[in-house]
Order: structure tokens, then C-alpha cells, then sequence
DNA sequence: GTTGGCATCCAAACCGCTTTGAATGATCGG
DNA sequence: CCGATCATTCAAAGCGGTTTGGATGCCAAC
């Protein structure tokens, strides 16, 4: 059933049907009951290609998701992300188109994503420093809106983040409160924006303190139980090994903590683990209690006001471009505790 | 740029220029060449509504993901999956189009999706037990293609699914094998039909040595980590604990092993695991050895496999049903060995 | 020298909707 | 009672492609 059958069937003109259909005034609120109520009846609804291609809005917002040709690796923030994100869309009436490209050539895929026209803005994820698609999506002029910041780009652009600086700083203070001095930092690839800042944070905290981060106790890597695993059990052989660690994701927590069962040493007694907390639906930091101190901050709830920052720019035409910086809580577990006081160090 | 300009600006008419685009033999090859030339130098794309609406083909694929209203949760599995059939749809050059629907209002989106026109087929994700969609979508007229089956649904469907009983079954008689008789079975929820028919083989493999699953020893719920802890934690109180567990998931199988070691229990020695593996690329079970022992199956695989067998079922004209049922294989890591003898039972 | 066939190309219709511009009849103010 | 105003409706022209049904010109065949 189509517009010009249900016209027919109602003996009106198209015209007049659709406008009823879309609440336009100019129609007497008798054929506008009696269109709705056939409409109903006959189950009709609006071709969505032909509406898009009348009204020049496709309705849909692409999400370009960037698959590292390197490690294949799909960020497990994502599933979350696209959750919230796809709640406000739902609720929008707006479709959500995905494309994952190798990142080898994305930016043939913005461009195709540009010219075929099948989106009305974007959500850029993944943002790294310095990152190109920045300065390329502006020169197409598709409105954007990046899940995360990107250091050293050209300010101009419209985002949602988590003061990943900030988190970092205050659970390394936190540690060193605490009395810990050797903590390591289990981080993640640092040219992606989010790790660097964190890793900012971290030194900043150790730094506000007269200290300096030792880099053998820096990593940066995919953020996998393996990694965690890996790095720890390294890091334990060390002469002077850290009494805490701060990872960037739930999963390298998890593996550091493998890595500590292996050794015979207890979680939060012998070594401090504070993680970054992305609140992932599969990924529940413990029921009540925590399991882990974390900072917190939820990755669908970042989807959900990426949408709708978005979905505002679209509709109402761009204009100054907007922020969002979310801090994210320091949420005290069971994995933390003071530090171990060395034997050689008893006063 | 459009098709009409393109043609003006080649002196030709919009008709041929369309023609020699798409590879239509009645153009010749010097003016094929030039339009080719032309349309690459002013980087036309042709605009995808209007291509849609022309050709009656979305060239589109809906993944509609069903949320649990209750538990709000997202499949851990789903991003890997997604990750593999977007690659089928990029190099097809069809779009990806999500729906993130709370399962209490699927079977609206359902006929939505249908009636809109905006996808060509769809893939169902999370099939239950005996599920109301495949009806529905048989009733609808839409191809798809499930990822998974559905017990006691009119089998007329198409899916691609890891013969989970099978494997199930091949994991409990390892566990067999090694001299475990208290085997315990962490599921996922039994209204799904993976998780329905892991539970099948499980007590198959055990019928099949004559003994009877107690069900003391069988929980089903959200894989999580939490999960997989708060489950073992409890059984390990039971006045006859299991010596081996068989996990649905990978992060229930990280749970149950944080509470061996808080038990100061050794995984592989006094306990037993054996694990469902997706192979998730965030998730990997180990760099060289695995950790643990599983049934591996890649998710990302089934994907690429659901994703071409829909676009086939497109392409073609749907026809008779197609179905692919892959194995697992049974890996073994090591977090499995032989049954511990019991005190009072050395002989 | 026609005629028929073939290779090329084009005008126009169409896909299903929105929207502009105009028509119609009813209503109202003077 | 008449012109102006208003409410309501419609015909037709897009949107940007594809596709049908000719045109046109050229060449081989008779």
C-alpha cells in the first residue's frame, strides 16, 4: 500500500493525504481522523527511500567503526557505545548505519559516506592524537560528533569525553595516598587519544608529588586479559616491582590479577589495582561491593549524549560546536589497600 | 554532483551516462571509458536514496538486537559478530543498519522494518527457545537468516550455528575421561536455544555413562563474570563440590576462577574448567597455550558466514532454505587435569 | 537502391514521496 | 451583495536515479 492507493482508496489527492499524515495544518481535522484512521487500517507506511529522497534527509546516522588492520581487535567498548547511541535514535526515528573499515582507508569511506548521502551526520569513534578524520570531515561539511577529543586538532569540533586526564591523576593520587610509591601504569595504545591523556594524568599526579614515573613500570598495549597477564607477571620480576597498578581497561585488571594469583600474592594486600571502569553490560565491576577501585564512567551513557548532541546539531543546523566532558567517579573497591611496608623499610 | 550535471558536463544524456556506470553493454566502449574518466575526476557518487527508490533495492541488511529490558545487557558476542558480517557487507556494497529494540516490542519492529522497506533482508540475532520471530518474519515476506536455530520453531528457516550439543557433549565426556564425576554446568539462560542445547549435550554425555545430572550442579543466568563467581562460590559450600565445571562463556569462566582462588583452590588441579570460547577478539583465551580449556568456536566467523549466506539468499531469490551448522573444536589448556582423588577414596 | 540489422544514444516515464502554486467554496466585513 | 479572506483541497513539479521504447546513423545484404 502505497501513497497514491490510500489517496485513492480515501478519494482525496495525495496532497492532502500526506500532509495529514505529517500534521501540517492546512488540513480540516474531519479528513485528517479520517486519513489516520485509514492509514491504520491499512497498515501503510511511508516508503522510507522515497521520503528520504523527497525531503533530502536520510534519516540515519552513520557510525564508522575503524577495525585495526593490525590487530583486528574490535574496542569491546563498542557494543555499548552503539546501545545507548541507538536508544536515542530509536526514540528519533532515525536509523543507525555501521561500517567497519579497515583502517587502512577510511578516509576513502568518509568520503563515500559523504557523496552517497545515505547518512545526515556521523559519530566518530576511536579518536587518536592528532587525528586525520578531523580536519577531513570538516572539509566535507557532514556534521560529526567524536566520542572522545583528539590532542593537538584544531579545537573546532563537537564532542563527548571522559576527563580521562583528570581520572587518572586522582586514582594515582589516590595510590599514593595510600602510601604506594612503585605503581605502574597498564595503558593503552598511546597514539589513541584516551590513553595519552590518561597517562598524562597519571604523571601528573606522580609529578604534583615530586615524583617521576619510572618507565619500566609504563606499558602500553591492546587492552586484553593477556596483556594484563603478561605485563604483570614481567613487572613481578623486577628487582623493585610495584606495589600498585592502574590499568585502562576492566580486562587487563582481570589479567593483572591473574598474574598476582600465580604468584601467591593477594589483591589489594600486596598489590593495589585501580582500573578505568567503562560500566559495560557484560563487564559488572562486582554486585555490590566493587570488585575492583575504578574510575567509573559509563560508555552508553556516552552513547546516549553523543546521539543526542547530534541529532541537536543536525536539526537544528549546526552552529557553535559543543562539548561534554563527563567525569568519571572514584569508586572504592576491594582491590586497593595501603601499602605493603617493605621489610627493609621498617622504621 | 549529480547524474544529470555529469551528463550535461559530458555533452551526453543522463540515460547513457547511467548506462555506461553500470556496466550496460548498449554503450560504447570510448564513451564507457570517458564517462568512467569523467566521474572519477568530479568524484560523482551516485546518490543512494535515489538509486534505492529507482531500483527497488535497499542494498541494505537490518540487524535488529533484541535488549533485554530486564537485563539490559548487549551481548559481549554481538561486536565481534557485527565485525564479521560488515565485512561481507562492505565489499558487497551493502549497508549495515542496527535496531536496538527492548524485547518487549520486537515483533513491532519487526513489521516496521518490513513496511519502511529500508533493509532488503535482515539477520536475527539471540533466537529463544521455541521463538515467536521466525513466524513472524516467514509470515512478513523478508529474508533473513538466523544466527543460531530455534528448538521447536518450524524448521523452513535459514541459519548458520555452532553445533553446541555436540560440543557441550564432547566437553562433559573430557571431563569423563579424566575421572570427573561431579560436573558442574555454568549456562546461560535456558530460554535461549544455544543455551537450551549446551544443557542437552551436557547431560547427553553424561546419560550416556549412566549417570544423572544433579541439579544442584546446573545454574543458568547472564554470563558474567559475577556470575561465574557467585555461582562456584556457592557451590564450593556444598557438602559434595564439583571437581569440574563446564562454563558457557569466557567471563563466567574468569568468575568461577577468581573463586577457586579465593578458595585457595588451583584451577586445573583441584577444579576443572572447561569453557565455551567465541573468540572474541578482545577476549582471546591466551596468547600460545590457551588458559583454558574450551570449545572454540569463532563468532566473528559465524558472521561472515550469516552475512553471505543472506546476501546469497537476496541475490537469488531465496529458493530452498540454507543451513551450516559449524563444529567446535576442543581445545585443551590449563585449567584441566584429572579428577582429584578424594581423601576417603584412596583406595 | 532499398531494406534490415546493429550499435549508440536519447526523451520520457517511473519509483513513492513532499511541496509549491493555484483553485475552489465558504465565511466575513462593510 | 460583493470583494476579500480563509480554510481546504488538488494538480503538477520536483528529488536523483533507472528503465522502457523509440530514434538515428551506419553498414552489410539482396
Amino acid at each position: 500500500m502505497n501513497l497514491k492507493q490510500l489517496a485513492e482508496e480515501l478519494g482525496l489527492s495525495p496532497t492532502t493525504v500526506s500532509r495529514a499524515l505529517n500534521g501540517y495544518p492546512e488540513v480540516s481535522e474531519a479528513t485528517r481522523l479520517r486519513v489516520a484512521e485509514a492509514a491504520r487500517h491499512y497498515n501503510y507506511r511511508p516508503n522510507t527511500q522515497a521520503k528520504r529522497l523527497a525531503t533530502g534527509r536520510a534519516m540515519a546516522i552513520g557510525h564508522i567503526i575503524p577495525l585495526s588492520t593490525r590487530h583486528e581487535i574490535v574496542n569491546p567498548v563498542f557494543a555499548d557505545f552503539i546501545a545507548g547511541a541507538g536508544e536515542v535514535y530509536a526514540r528519533a526515528g532515525y536509523d543507525m548505519v555501521l561500517t567497519i573499515v579497515p583502517d587502512s582507508d577510511e578516509e576513502r569511506a568518509y568520503r563515500e559516506v559523504r557523496s552517497k548521502g545515505n547518512v545526515d551526520g556521523i559519530i566518530v569513534h576511536g579518536p587518536k592524537v592528532h587525528d586525520a578524520r578531523l580536519p577531513l570531515l570538516e572539509e566535507l561539511g557532514l556534521p560529526f560528533v567524536v566520542h572522545g577529543r583528539s590532542l593537538g586538532a584544531d579545537p573546532g569540533y563537537s564532542w563527548v569525553d571522559v576527563n580521562n586526564t583528570r581520572a587518572f591523576e586522582r586514582a594515582t593520587s589516590f595510590l599514593l595516598d595510600l602510601g604506594h610509591r612503585r605503581i605502574a601504569l597498564v595503558n593503552g595504545i598511546e597514539t589513541m587519544d584516551f590513553a595519552a591523556r590518561r597517562r598524562h594524568g597519571f604523571e601528573r599526579a606522580l609529578a604534583a608529588r615530586g615524583l617521576a614515573a619510572d618507565p619500566a613500570l609504563m606499558v602500553a598495549g591492546e587492552m586484553t586479559e593477556a596483556q594484563g597477564h603478561d605485563v604483570m607477571r614481567d613487572m613481578l620480576t623486577l628487582p623493585d616491582p610495584p606495589t600498585a597498578v592502574l590499568t585502562a581497561s576492566f580486562l587487563s585488571a582481570i589479567g593483572v590479577r591473574r598474574a598476582l594469583w600465580e604468584r601467591g600474592l593477594r589483591m589489594g594486600r600486596d598489590v593495589s589495582i585501580v582500573t578505568h571502569d567503562d560500566e559495560l553490560g557484560y563487564l559488572r565491576n562486582g554486585t555490590d561491593e566493587p570488585i575492583f577501585t575504578a574510575t567509573r564512567s559509563s560508555v552508553r551513557e556516552a552513547g546516549r549524549r553523543c546521539a543526542a548532541m547530534l541529532l541537536r546539531r543536525i536539526e537544528s543546523g549546526a552552529g557553535a560546536p559543543e562539548t561534554d566532558l563527563m567525569e568519571a567517579t572514584l569508586v572504592v573497591g576491594a582491590s586497593t589497600g595501603p601499602a605493603p611496608r617493605r621489610p627493609e623499610t621498617i622504621d
